[in-house]
DNA sequence: TGCCGGAGTTCACAAGTGCGAAACGATCCG
DNA sequence: CGGATCGTTTCGCACTTGTGAACTCCGGCA
């Protein structure tokens, strides 16, 4: 699990879509700014300039407090190694460049446009080969309790399988 | 409630004393002590010297933190993904629409009109799909501990369902 | 009290289409 | 050769949305 540095209020618009998307953050407050208010659980703020023990303990109470309410992120390296929940798998190069893109937008809605720039830069291959791959990055992050949730006529959405939101489909 | 000012660490038995008796307190750390590891809801910590406004800042959010914390207000972003209580569904784009107007008139009644204009800007389906779709969209957010209530003769209005339960606040 | 009518709810069905997933090929590399 | 990666085709399902009708709920009125 991470947590986000933004400097504040220069980086306030990415606080905010850190705050939609629920993800833990740490607002580094430039010298002369006004202190924020924060009524976020999943957030605090610390004065610059800042010891770096200062601002590791700020984020280490901000763990420990969500630890309780289950914000564990997945994490994905530059060889394509996704670990979460103390598992790991490997994935192949382009499986890897859609898996960055999901990862990083952790609980966010991607579009399928985005994740076709990020896996093949520079053409567009179509619909079909983007689906296969989701079908198998699937299967791959299924054993790490990842879930890659289609949000239909928007994109994909990575989630945690057990964890939150297990939406019953209604009956209709 | 008062927010109490407690020197640290050289009044630490006074900001357990505080901690045993569910007390919000701010720890004013000593230039030179180590930086509290802080877990509790309740609490919160500014190095010294600090700006007045900077500890004015933390006392503020503090409460309202504090206070904030069964007033939980749900959220949705642009791509129709409701998020409340550590939970989140997806929505297809109609129901996004209706559920964006009720989201921000929150504990608020909604008339139909108002309903119809958003969710089919420009043409008025007539009264049933309205219906259904506030049914439908019951049904979704009923797992999120969301409700659509009937206000006869008036209109919507979303609310918390009184019978969910809260973010779970450790150590108060 | 009992009945009526409007308001609101719920269901079944259907059309359109976005998406899933299997199966098969092609390519690359040890 | 054998395994892994990646593309293509194809079939069919399931999701979204609309429609009509049956059903329940509730207040008003005789």
């Amino acid at each position: 699990m991470d947590v986000e540095l933004v400097r504040w209020p220069s980086q306030s618009d990415r606080r905010d879509r850190l705050q939609v998307a629920a993800r833990p953050r740490l607002l580094l407050v430039e010298p002369d700014a006004p202190a924020p208010l924060v009524t976020d659980l999943a957030e605090d703020w610390v004065r610059l300039p800042a010891e770096r023990a200062d601002v590791q303990a700020r984020v280490d109470s901000l763990l420990a407090r969500l630890a309780n309410l289950d914000l564990t992120v997945p994490r994905i390296d530059e060889w394509g190694v996704v670990r979460y929940g103390g598992k790991q798998v490997t994935l192949p190069p382009l499986e890897a460049r859609l898996a960055a893109v999901l990862v990083t937008q952790f609980r966010c809605v991607t579009t399928r446009d985005h994740l076709t720039r990020a896996g093949w830069p520079g053409e567009d291959p179509g619909r079909n080969p983007l689906d296969v791959h989701i079908l198998r990055l699937r299967r791959r992050l299924e054993p790490l309790g990842l879930r890659v949730r289609t949000v239909r006529s928007r994109g994909y959405l990575l989630e945690a399988d057990s964890a939150s939101s297990k939406v019953a489909v209604p009956d209709m």
